[in-house]
RNA sequence: GGGCGAAUAGCUCAGUUGGUUAGAGCGCCUGUCUUACACACAGGAUGUCGGGGGUUCGAGUCCCUCUUCGCCCACCA
């Protein structure tokens, strides 16, 4: 036997050893990478990494997101999957590009000073040269994706398939060029997509203007606007149509204050009569509902602020705006406007008025509604195929309230503005030929690869100045990155459509479904299955950890601090569906302390292992002779198998039974990761670590082939443990489970096989149950008593033969665990004695010579038997109820029978005990 | 304006198809450096399951309603 004094585990963990020892060692075995060619004869199992912008660094919720998918990766690796997870970044258009023209505003420059060829190769060096910063940052948090095929949405391959698709679209009409009001971001300088323009509640101001009939001041129409500076390119007032107030009006013209343009009152139907004074003023270039009732009506649109929110005679705007106001921008013009209107007259009131406001979300800058031309996609026949495969079970939202929202989005889904006027992002592969006349886009060059010169006359071609929105290339991810749209890409056989999608619930709408969409279209299946939508890291506010709030948590000071094991131990740990994380970022402690004690106790149990088990070989709980097993070896083996139950029921299903499509019983299975690291960490500590550890201790000091069975049964559980926890806390258990005598060399827990249960429920294991049920009685006694912890005790069983026959066994056992001296006995002993019924037909009487206050004891046994009458009256009162016996299950009332008995049993035992003490 | 979700111990949350003594972790209280672990061990206290009404033999669980909080969507001029 190992004295502890040899022991071969230092006294403390080091999780930083242990991460910069096992990392590079499993990227060296290949250990996350995965085999395409394997994948024929093994389930594949496939996530694709969220890709985080190239420029981002590792936040909080990144180390969320990558804890879970890496979670999942590693469960189904070692359950025998062809486990792929597919890292990569995001070359992000807006964002990537305002962090380099933030280094040229430094240098008093701007993009359109450098030039555009220029400026993009200063941010693809900059990109080069910072860029991908988080992939590793991902590794420090112990993320098993595959880097072998890292990817970039802005590689070649990855344009390639930007391109397909584009093309592809065009040519199924879905692609088209559109000239109509749009997002407009004047700080970016480019167009956003409806879902990029985020709405805020804004406490605004509501201003009524009045403006006069041309051919009678004396009339008038009073409208009502949130933006009165656009009233420069007004066209018209609307009324609806059935408004009485309004007919007379109807087809007069009214004059504009401040440049005197001249408009018509006409009727539409988009008037509502009850809002305001139920006349609108009509500015068709610079909001998206104006500009329908202006195609209606055949009405011109003046553009009167350009792209950089500049007020001027921008288009068909002549004569509109006055001296004075050109060159403003569109916040002092709307100050200046609304005092000329004041001066003019024209300003009836302002009121305050709470309504939301779209901002860019990059920058935040308030969106100008503009009309430009713009690239879109049709997106009606892209969503009814999403909706398609939600509605068969092929895909399903967890949790699955989301299902509703997704649905929602679908139904009611707008056209795609795909182009964007800025330069970091894949130009639109579309070309005009200036010479054959095609400059006006209706019959453009559309093309897979780059055109030089015009296919009709040979003439020059100029290309397309727009680039694609950047979740363009993000939609095509889980096929571009396996290879697509090359069809016989060995990785894109094997491995799509993928498996589980994981992802936070702001991008359901920006990736996740349009992902959805393109692997329909494209590849006529899903990208997967399961769409996993993980809570938001939050701080003890419940406010969003974000860095203008200062309120962030650095994962890689918690992984210097606690180690990556204690981080990912927390998120997962606290990771219920659906659920919100709260951490306190002035509290690391408080926050991530539970994950630390939770490695120290797994080290500990092990170096305990290692002292008494010793190194040398054990044999496998499979070759032991059942009858060998003791009581606790039983139960434990037991407790081990419910474990992996349970752990398994908390995670799995990993894909439908059937291979295709959810089945309603399916459906809502799964994934639920914080019941997964319970079950775990219950086996672990509170069974494995509390009870079977303690209880073997005599048996691994003593000599002989019980110290076997004990060895073995140890290793065996502690084994399991480890390889449960291996996807929450890869590091130290692979740390530990190295130096397991049982574990074989060159071998990884990483990819060791996921337990199985194996073993059945005995009657052994059930008294071992008894026993701990015995053991806490004593201890509770104990305490109560107040007797002195190390302290020997004797304590009389008093049972019936039944339980007496099972226990027998068990009393040694009990005795060291309780520090009691335990006799059994068919008769209480005599005097001053504390005393417990554990069960009904067995009481505990542990005499206390001097120490038992005969009249507290009294009192408690009382109290006890008094609350277990009232309950016994309750329920004898139910089973006299004739209806609840009709009506009720038979085995609901059997149960409710069996347990009066039981609880008449204990009653009386409580009474004899009161009689004995004369009470 | 439409839709969805939540309300259970001081805090964060579990509570499966209604089945009757409502659970966990953290925190709190008492005791202990018991030969792996004080980052630990043993024991303990704490809930009119948001309010009201209903269905049922039986409701934390189902229905209605009210209150509070949160989320999503929307052409809130």
């Amino acid at each position: 036997m190992t004295s502890p004094d040899q022991n071969p585990l230092p006294q403390n963990y080091d999780a930083a050893a242990a991460q910069a020892a096992w990392y590079p060692r499993w990227t060296e075995h290949r250990v996350f990478t995965a085999d395409a060619a394997r994948a024929a004869d093994h389930e594949p199992f496939v996530i694709v990494m969220p890709p985080p912008n190239v420029t981002a660094v590792l936040h909080v919720g990144h180390g969320l997101n990558n804890t879970v998918q890496d979670v999942l990766v590693r469960w189904r690796r070692m359950a025998g999957d062809e486990a792929l997870w597919l890292p990569g970044t995001d070359h992000a258009g807006i964002a990537t590009q305002n962090v380099v023209e933030k280094q040229l505003a430094a240098e008093g420059r701007t993009r359109f000073d450098v030039g555009r060829d220029p400026f993009v190769t200063r941010v693809a060096t900059f990109v080069e040269q910072t860029g991908g910063e988080i992939l590793h940052q991902l590794k420090a948090i112990g993320s098993s994706a595959d880097w072998t095929r890292t990817a970039y949405t802005f590689s070649p391959e990855l344009s390639r398939a930007v391109r397909e698709a584009f093309v592809r679209l065009h040519e199924d009409g879905l692609v088209y060029k559109g000239h109509r009001v749009i997002h407009w971001c004047p700080r970016c300088g480019t167009s956003l997509s409806d879902e990029e323009a985020e709405f805020t509640e804004t406490a605004g101001k509501l201003y009524h203007l009045r403006y006069l009939l041309a051919d009678d001041p004396s009339q008038s129409i009073v409208v009502a606007t949130t933006r009165p500076e656009t009233m420069l390119a007004d066209v018209a007032v609307a009324v609806n149509p059935d408004d009485e107030r309004y007919q007379a009006l109807i087809g007069t013209t009214l004059l504009l204050p401040l440049n005197g343009a001249r408009i018509p009152v006409i009727a539409d139907s988009y008037t509502d009569p009850a809002f305001g004074s139920g006349a609108v003023k009509i500015t068709p270039a610079h909001d998206a509902n104006d500009f329908d009732v202006g195609k209606r009506h055949a009405l011109p649109m003046p553009v009167i602020i350009d792209a950089d929110g500049i007020v001027r005679e921008v288009e068909l705007a002549a004569g509109r705006v006055p001296a004075e106001l050109a060159g403003l921008d569109r916040f002092e013009a709307r100050t200046r406007i609304v005092q000329l209107l004041e001066a003019a007259g024209a300003l009836v009131k302002i009121e305050p008025h709470q309504h939301s406001v779209r901002h860019c979300y990059r920058c935040d800058t308030v969106v100008e509604p503009r009309l430009s031309d713009q690239w879109f996609v049709r997106m009606q026949p892209l969503a009814a195929k999403a909706l398609g495969v939600l509605r068969s079970g092929e895909l399903r939202i967890l949790p699955e309230r989301w299902e509703a929202v997704y649905v929602n989005w679908l139904e009611g889904i707008r056209d795609w503005n795909i182009s964007r006027q800025i330069w970091w992002g894949h130009r639109i592969p579309v070309w005009y030929c200036d010479a054959c006349g095609k400059t006006d886009g209706a019959t453009p060059i559309v093309s897979r690869t780059d055109v030089t010169a015009c296919p009709t006359c040979g003439g020059t071609v100029r290309q397309d100045d727009d680039v694609l929105d950047t979740w363009f290339s993000s939609w095509l991810w889980p096929m571009s990155t396996l290879g697509w749209p090359d069809m016989d890409s060995a990785d894109l056989k094997a491995f799509y459509p993928g498996d589980v999608l994981v992802t936070a619930p702001e991008i359901l709408f920006f990736w996740v479904s349009r992902m959805v969409m393109s692997g329909c279209w494209f590849m006529g299946k899903a990208p997967f299955h399961t769409v996993y939508l993980h809570g938001t890291v939050r701080d003890m506010q419940h406010r969003k950890m974000s860095k203008s709030l200062g309120n962030g948590i650095d994962p890689l000071d918690v992984v210097r601090l606690y180690g990556a094991d204690s981080l990912r131990w927390t998120m997962v740990a606290g990771l219920g569906l659906g659920v919100d994380v709260m951490l306190d970022p002035n509290d690391l402690d408080k926050s991530f302390a539970p994950g630390r004690n939770f490695c120290t106790k797994l080290w500990n149990i092990a170096r305990f292992l290692l002292s008494r088990v010793g190194t040398e070989p054990v044999q496998l709980v499979d070759v032991l002779d059942a009858d060998s097993l003791t009581a606790a070896d039983a139960w434990i083996l037991d407790r081990l198998d419910q474990a992996i139950a349970d752990c398994d029921a908390a995670l799995g299903p990993a894909r439908p039974a059937n291979g295709e499509a959810w089945t309603d019983a399916e459906r809502g299975r799964g994934l639920r990761l914080s019941e997964y690291a319970e079950a775990a960490r219950r086996f672990v500590w509170n069974e494995l670590a509390d009870w079977y550890l303690e209880s073997i201790k005599p048996r691994l000091a003593a000599d002989g082939p019980d110290r076997e069975v004990a060895r073995a049964v140890l290793a065996h559980a502690f084994d399991g443990a480890l390889r449960l926890l291996q996807p929450i806390v890869p590091f130290i258990t692979e740390e530990l489970w190295q130096q397991l005598p049982q574990t074989p060399r060159n071998a990884f827990i990483a990819q060791a096989a996921w337990p199985r249960p194996r073993f059945t429920r005995t009657p052994a294991g059930d008294a071992f149950e008894l026993a701990r049920s015995i053991v806490q009685s004593i201890r509770q006694v104990r305490n109560e008593n107040g007797v002195q912890p190390g302290a020997w005790v004797d304590a009389t069983l008093v049972a019936c033969n039944d339980i007496a026959a099972a226990l027998a066994p068990q009393l040694t056992v009990i005795g060291s665990l309780a520090r009691a001296r335990v006799t059994l006995s068919d008769v209480a002993p005599s005097g001053a004695a504390a005393h417990a019924v554990v069960v009904a037909g067995l009481d505990l009487v542990v005499p206390l010579a001097g120490m038992i206050d005969l009249a507290k004891e009294a009192a408690r046994v009382r109290a006890e038997q008094a609350q277990l009458d009232t309950q016994i009256t309750a329920l004898e009162g139910r089973l006299s109820n004739e209806k609840f016996v009709s009506k009720a299950p038979a085995a609901v009332v059997e149960a409710e029978r069996a347990k009066l008995a039981e609880w008449r049993a204990k009653s009386d035992q409580l009474a004899a005990k009161l009689q004995s003490f004369g009470a």
